[in-house]
RNA sequence: GGAUCGGUAGUUCAGUUGGUUAGAAUGCCGCCCUGUCACGGCGGAGGUCGCGGGUUCGAGUCCCGUCCGGUCCGCCA
């Protein structure tokens, strides 16, 4: 027998027991005639004590760290408690070990403050996972999935398997394809999604589905963003909106529960895209904290009505002018605020500067363009920034939908400096009515904002039915019809993170047909795309609509986490590399001619 | 496709205006130590400064190129 105990398990409870431990050896701190040993498993820390006998037997035999070993001894009573670790009451007196496998000197110390940087990491990923801090993680992640399987049980849905190897279908995110041997020529790709799978579920009756599975995109990646990725992917039918946001806010309330002991108790708060975009700025706010953007002047209009009076070039000459009112900044030094305006003029933020107004405790204020304002329009500035003293008003300018991005930016960059987003709050927000479509630029044509299998809104069917796709005037798309119209889709955003996303969604042949057209697809390309789908829904659809859930990226937020990678057992690097298997990696000859493929690599 | 930061001992890092033999901590090896738990003490080994080219009397340091890694923009229906 290898063990009897854990290295987590046993206690004050246990003492004079005979006691078996296997595990990895942590530390080793030798004392010339005893020696302790720090054993660790996934469970925990016991510490065993070696007599002279036995740390004689060491000079000879030498462990190391990592060293697999088995120890048969008795439980003790400590002399020296300690606090720190839960078995710190007892030790192991061994009367005899076994060295059950040898290890070479790791690179890195398997601690929670290790010496190894990311990239060594990485490649020795099964000693990282060793780790507590690591291990940590891959059981939350584990805690999360058992709590969303148990809620979507009780709630009658079923998880169902869905093919990986499927038709690759080039719309949205790029395709991971994989060539077929029996089918020379032709390949199957990797889902982006289960989608049309779960629809097809719907026409078949299981009016419940979910899956916790693996979803690839050939995209970039980020901190947040991994190539092959999981989803709690989930569908339902006879369902409108309402319904949707009531079941799976319920989940993420449950999991809060079950993982984090949290009662989320408050309602979830919704508002719609464009509440969102025009008072943050962005279609995913964190509203842990207030400081919501104030529209001054937008498209050209001046909201603000002070702005007609004002000689200052980059206000006039501006499409948009945006601020946010920054609370107990108003002391910033000159060099803060330089260093803000360094900030925002930074490429991946893009502005020409920044302007501020310093909104003093004592009521004065101060601004960086004072020779175009009096004391009294900047106060009635402030007051349209809704600021108050000890605020520090910050003002961007330029063209709308940067100038969005940029105050959105800047808003989360002080919330940050001032602590405001606090890794252990927890506020959700449902976000409704995104447009249907978005205009794209380079193809001067409409697609999908979220997926072609997303309905309008109701009163918005008509308005797709009886205008015309086509954009006569590229520069004026905003006046074409499409643009004004809503979907019945919805985003539930965790901390300023987009956690999930869905849509009720199309369910008759000739609505889902009027969508391929309106994203400029022939009827052919149509059916030679999605037949199986508009088929389908001749036999019987019901009205239905679903949700996915980005799981790793909800794990993340839940461990406190920006990065998705410290969540996935075996991550891929910045590049799409798997550093610890060397992979993508070519394949041999024979194996290009089985599959009929011929390299064409510079 | 682009921006930006980094690559120096097994590991994490420092290294000034270009100037003698490139340092620290930790890990590793050896000796000492019966109550440690970040054990302690003494001693030791350990470097193609990512790679290639250039400037210079002289390059870890400056320039060009390249590879690798991190973050971000584009991209992610």
């Amino acid at each position: 027998m290898y063990r009897t105990h854990t290295c987590g398990e046993l206690s004050n409870a246990d003492i004079s027991k005979e006691v078996i431990l296997a595990g990895w050896v942590q530390t080793i701190r030798k004392f010339g005639k005893i020696t302790f040993i720090d054993l660790r498993d996934r469970y925990g820390i016991t510490q065993l004590l070696f007599n002279e006998k036995l740390t004689e037997q060491l000079d000879k035999n030498p462990l190391g760290r990592e060293f697999v070993i088995s120890a048969n001894g008795k439980v003790n009573e400590r002399s020296n408690k300690n606090k720190n670790i839960p078995t710190g009451d007892i030790e192991i007196l061994v009367s005899e070990f076994k060295v059950l496998n040898k290890s070479a000197v790791p690179p890195f110390t398997i601690q929670d403050d290790t010496d190894g940087g990311d990239d060594i990491r990485m490649k020795y990923r099964f000693l990282d996972l060793r780790r507590n801090a690591v291990k940590k993680n891959i059981e939350l992640r584990y805690a999360v999935n058992r709590a969303a399987r148990n809620y979507l049980h009780q709630q009658k849905f079923i998880d169902i398997e869905t093919p990986f190897l499927i038709k690759s279908t080039p719309e949205g995110a790029r395709d991971f394809v994989v060539p077929s041997r029996m089918n020379a020529g032709e390949f199957y790709a990797l889902p982006q999604s289960p989608q049309t799978f779960k629809q097809l579920l719907m026409v078949s009756g299981y009016d419940r589905y979910y899956q916790i599975v693996k979803c690839f995109r050939d995209e970039d990646l980020r901190a947040d963003r991994q190539p092959e990725f999981t989803q709690i992917d989930c569908e339902m039918a006879f369902v409108e909106q309402e319904d949707i946001l009531n079941m799976f806010e319920g989940l993420v309330k449950y999991i809060f529960k079950e993982v984090k002991n949290i009662d989320y108790a408050a309602p979830v708060e919704r508002m719609t895209w464009e509440q969102a975009m025009w008072n943050y700025g962005n279609d995913k706010p964190d509203i842990r904290f207030d400081m919501k953007v104030a529209n001054l002047k937008v498209e050209g209009e001046n909201k603000f009505k002070e702005l007609n009076n004002t000689e200052f070039a980059v206000f006039n000459n501006a499409e948009t002018i945006l601020a946010i009112a920054v609370p107990g900044c108003s002391e910033y030094s000159r060099k803060q605020t330089d260093e803000l305006i360094e900030w925002v003029k930074r490429p991946q933020i893009g502005m020409g500067g920044l302007a501020f107004i310093k909104f003093n405790i004592d009521g004065t204020l101060k601004s960086s363009f004072d020779k175009f304002f009096n004391e009294d329009q900047l106060k009635s500035f402030s007051q349209f920034c809704k600021a108050n003293p000890g605020d520090l008003i910050l003002i961007l300018t330029g063209k709308e939908e940067r100038t969005r991005k940029a105050i959105s930016d800047l808003r989360l960059y002080m919330a940050e400096r001032l602590g405001l987003r606090k890794a252990e709050e927890f506020k959700l927000l449902w976000v409704t009515d995104f447009p249907l479509f978005e205009y794209d630029e380079e193809g001067n044509r409409w697609v999908a904002r979220h997926h072609p299998f997303t309905s309008p809104k109701p009163e918005d069917i008509e308005v797709m039915i009886n205008n015309n796709p086509l954009i006569e005037n590229a520069e004026k798309y905003l006046e074409h019809p499409y643009s004004k119209i809503k979907a019945n889709a919805y985003d539930i955003v965790l901390n300023g993170n987009e956690i999930g996303g869905g849509s009720i969604r199309i369910f008759q042949r000739e609505l889902q047909e009027k969508m391929f057209a309106a994203l400029g697809m022939s009827k052919e390309e149509a059916q030679h795309k999605f037949g199986f789908l508009l088929g389908a829904f001749e036999y019987g659809a019901p009205p239905h609509g679903g949700i996915a859930f980005g799981f790793d990226r909800l794990c993340a937020i839940l461990g406190g986490s920006e990065s998705i990678r410290d969540f996935i057992a075996f991550p891929k690097n910045n590049s799409g590399r798997d550093v610890m298997i060397d992979a993508p990696s070519t394949i041999d000859d024979s194996q290009l001619v089985e599959l009929s493929l011929k390299l064409d690599v510079k």
